[in-house]
DNA sequence: TTAATCACG
DNA sequence: ACGTACGTGATTAAC
């Protein structure tokens, strides 16, 4: 017995299309080709075939105006016309099918049904033949015989019918399908069926009458309302029957030959696999051609007279999170000659590869500064795997494995050679080289596939010059890290702790009871239940005590403020006074690590601890800076004046704003005189201050209401402002317009350095998501091309200081500040250099401003 | 582990 | 009629 599977082509297209197009994640080629449907299809191909292993295979695609359209002119009527992204994949998809060795059928005036009607007969006729049909219609289950059974696809999975089971399940046989389908219609066909008859009452019917005819031949008998809609509707039913019927006579001459399963072509194949850019299929097919081999590793105990030619990828491995503390496992190294695993001993002598030979790296900032840690230092890296795959969007861990998953190359995952995090194992040496090399193999294979992805998506001068240098600069000043003088923290805290106490008490009084004040749960019991207080915002698990919520209380009850006065000081007593103790190192400093490639937008962030939330607001908090000081003599601080509005000046084209920042006027007081109409001198604070949110409000993607209650006016107040601002600055809604139209039509943005991010957000079927989208789209080239600007002025800053021989170090930065520690004697030279090169990293329609200040510490460099 | 809160730009 | 400003990280409570 032989088996011919039959696939519904068209049937798998849509499904695959619309299963990626609602949820917004359209997928294109690089030259913009949409490629989501033919994704899902040739995924399901290869399913099916692994499934199946079939010997003979044909899949059967619509074509044309069929013969039902002639019989009946509604037909499909009222039918959502095929999206053209779709309509452009079809003759890819048979592209695809011949290169896999699979024939496929389309017969002018014939749907795929009828194709796969023909075959299905030929299966019941021919007695060496059976035949399985895949397709989600369920027209074709009218196919299903003795010698025929379908896969129905569902969502995720299928069900498998054959005659016994389909009876079972709907208790009629599989021809009746047709009378079903004749009662109860098809509206995405609009196929019309008996009106007011659904798939319940009909099966109902046929359970008694067996068929149509049987039906209209008791048709009297039927009593009440249904009766009369089925005598009101016979002329439809019958033409929902001749049109729901599949032919099984197409002009079709089957040659058994023709649908046996070929063997692929596989050069074809992997061209379109290439063109589409379906690197994971492409991939499986190039493994299947390369048999692996078992790699020799060699190691390295020793460095002794080592010496190593050509490029390497090298990676090395630390046990455990953090670096800075963390012990070196050694270090892999990997090219087409040479497999070496070298032991952090070995590493400490300074082998010479680290400064000569030309490296790749995963992670260079923490091989830089592991290496730092170990006395030794790395040279000459020209390609580091993790910064490109952060940039080209793939999803990016720490673990390389995450990236290799991706695109399909086989890696062991961290976990399972260390463990779970929560409790590592320490490997032996021979699974750590051999964890190590393996790594460092994946960079050495992969380098060219993503350095060509990095030229094709545009990024390479964000790539070369701007985040590959970063990591270096940023190595450095982690590694320098910054001094802090424990005793003022410790001062702090033990003031802090008292007032805090006699806080606690008061709060307890004023409640009439004892509670956990840090507890939101136990808080909003006392204040709104107890204490009967308005509430007003809700969470997930109650009333919300949040600032806002608080400071709307304020003079409802005098708790209010002592809360405000607890949270205030508890923040700074838990996360900076005794948080930030916890975290200074032997050395006296503190070492953060910066997250180069984590934030949306391009810019930084700093963790373990975070050093770019420092408090700096309130006099309180202003205390913690004081405890950061100088190894040299004083911290410098230099600031960006208002980079993001300076960008969105530049990038909207608003000649007033950019007018404002060539006259050096406070853009603020000048927002509120536009606004409020007034001349500048006339500008009172509380206008500024509202000029201010304003200003912010635009960069952040404004709404009426945000506005409103930021500045606790209402939102047609507020809406009024926003109003009279885009009247003023006509630019500012063209900007608005176009990059969200921008964004609508890519699904993404980018910066003026070509920082690219998508943004699926704006295909969402929830209204807010999409609201937020627009947000994002409009937020993100405005703060992401600030992020650009800083990080570039921070690779020529620490390039000039090492031409120059400086001493002074870059230590700190908070997004549009930096923070150096200088000598006395370099200060003049450092304060005129970071000024140059800042206000001049880039041209823009706008100067570039910055605010210089030092002083004996951080709170004083203001 | 998650939610709530609050520190920063 | 609805929900409502962008980007982060650390701490605490409560599960």
């Amino acid at each position: 017995m032989k088996k011919i599977i039959m696939i519904d082509g068209n049937n798998l297209m849509f499904r695959s299309y619309y299963a990626t197009a609602y949820n917004g994640n359209f997928m294109n080629n690089s030259k913009g080709f949409p490629t989501n449907a033919l994704f899902g299809f040739t995924n399901m191909i290869n399913k099916i075939i692994n499934e199946e292993n079939p010997e003979y295979i044909i899949v059967a695609f619509d074509k044309g105006k069929t013969f039902r359209h002639e019989k009946y002119d509604g037909y499909k009527d009222g039918r959502v016309e095929t999206p053209d992204e779709l309509k452009k994949q079809f003759p890819k998809a048979k592209e695809l099918l011949t290169a896999m060795g699979i024939k496929y059928y389309e017969i002018d005036g014939y749907e795929a049904d009828d194709i796969i009607g023909t075959f299905a007969k030929f299966c019941d006729d021919d007695k060496d033949f059976i035949g399985t049909i895949v397709s989600s219609d369920k027209d074709l289950l009218q196919l299903i015989s003795n010698d025929v059974d379908i896969k129905l696809l569902k969502q995720k999975d299928y069900i498998r019918y054959n005659e016994q089971t389909f009876e079972e399940a709907y208790g009629i046989k599989p021809i009746n399908v047709i009378d079903l389908k004749a009662l109860m219609g098809d509206p995405s066909d609009n196929i019309p069926g008996v009106k007011g008859v659904g798939e319940k009452t009909a099966l109902k019917l046929l359970h008694q009458y067996k068929t149509l005819d049987n039906i209209y031949q008791n048709a009297d008998k039927i009593k009440g309302k249904l009766g009369e809609k089925i005598r009101n509707d016979k002329e439809n039913a019958y033409k929902s029957y001749y049109l729901a019927t599949i032919v099984k006579n197409v002009p079709l001459k089957i040659t058994v030959e023709d649908t046996k399963y070929q063997n692929a072509d596989q050069k074809k194949l992997n061209e379109l696999y290439e063109e589409l850019e379906f690197y994971s299929f492409l991939k499986k097919e190039k493994q299947k051609e390369e048999p692996k081999k078992e790699i020799q590793i060699q190691i390295i105990k020793n460095i002794d007279n080592l010496q190593i030619n050509g490029d390497i990828a090298v990676y090395l491995e630390v046990f455990g999170q953090n670096y800075h503390k963390s012990p070196v496992l050694g270090m892999g190294i990997y090219n087409n000659d040479i497999a070496y695993f070298i032991t952090p001993d070995a590493l400490k002598q300074n082998p010479k590869f680290l400064k000569e030979n030309t490296k790749y790296t995963y992670d260079l900032k923490k091989m830089s500064v592991a290496l730092k840690w170990l006395g030794t230092s790395m040279d000459n890296v020209t390609f580091d795997t993790m910064i490109a795959g952060s940039l080209l969007d793939y999803n990016m861990k720490e673990d390389m494995a995450y990236l290799a998953n991706q695109i399909d190359y086989k890696l062991e995952f961290y976990e399972k050679i260390y463990g779970k995090f929560i409790h590592l194992k320490m490997p032996t040496e021979e699974e750590i080289a051999k964890a190590c090399v393996n790594r460092a193999k994946f960079i050495y294979d992969t380098k060219d596939f993503f350095q060509n992805k990095l030229k094709e998506e545009n990024v390479d001068y964000l790539y070369n010059e701007i985040e590959l240098p970063l990591a270096a600069v940023l190595a450095d000043m982690e590694f320098t890290g910054v001094k802090v003088d424990e005793n003022v923290l410790k001062n702090m805290g033990e003031e802090i702790k008292i007032k805090l106490e006699l806080l606690t008490k008061d709060i307890y009084n004023n409640a009439g009871c004892e509670f956990n004040i840090s507890s939101p749960i136990q808080l909003s019991e006392v204040l709104f239940e107890k204490l009967n207080l308005p509430h007003k915002k809700k969470t997930a698990n109650g009333y919300s005590t949040a600032i806002d919520v608080l400071n709307k209380l304020k003079d409802k009850h005098p708790i209010i403020n002592q809360i405000i006065e607890y949270r205030k000081l508890s923040k700074i007593y838990g996360t900076y006074a005794q948080g930030l103790i916890n975290t200074i190192s032997d050395d006296g400093k503190i070492h953060t690590i910066y997250t180069q490639n984590l934030t949306r937008t391009g810019r930084l962030s700093s963790i373990e601890p975070n050093l770019q939330n420092i408090p700096v607001r309130d006099s309180y908090g202003r205390m913690v800076r004081k405890a950061f000081v100088p190894t040299y003599d004083c911290i410098l601080s230099a600031d960006y004046s208002q980079i993001e509005l300076r960008v969105l000046a530049h990038m909207a084209n608003v000649p007033a704003l950019k007018e404002a920042f060539h006259n050096k006027l406070d853009i603020h007081a000048k927002t509120a005189s536009d606004i409020f109409k007034v001349p500048m001198e006339l500008v009172t604070s509380e206008m500024r201050r509202v000029a201010k949110a304003v200003n912010f409000g635009i960069i952040y993607g404004i709404s009426s209401f945000g506005l409103g209650e930021n500045i606790g006016m209402r939102a047609t107040e507020a809406q009024k402002f926003i109003d009279t601002y885009l009247e003023t600055y006509p630019g500012i809604k063209e900007y608005m317009d176009r990059t969200i139209n921008h964004a609508k039509e890519k699904g993404y943005v980018t910066t003026m350095f070509n920082r690219k991010r998508n943004i699926p957000e704006l295909k969402n079927t929830v209204y807010t998501i999409r609201q937020s989208g627009e947000r994002i789209a409009l937020n993100t080239p405005v703060q992401g091309t600030a992020a650009d600007i800083i990080k570039l002025a921070m690779v020529k800053v620490y390039k000039t200081f090492q031409e120059k021989g400086l001493k002074t170090k870059m230590i700190i930065q908070v997004h549009d500040e930096l923070i150096f520690d200088v000598p006395k004697d370099e200060l003049k030279l450092v304060k005129e250099l970071v000024t140059q090169i800042m206000d001049h990293v880039c041209q823009l329609d706008v100067p570039l401003d910055v605010d210089i200040n030092y002083g004996q510490n951080w709170a004083e460099a203001k």
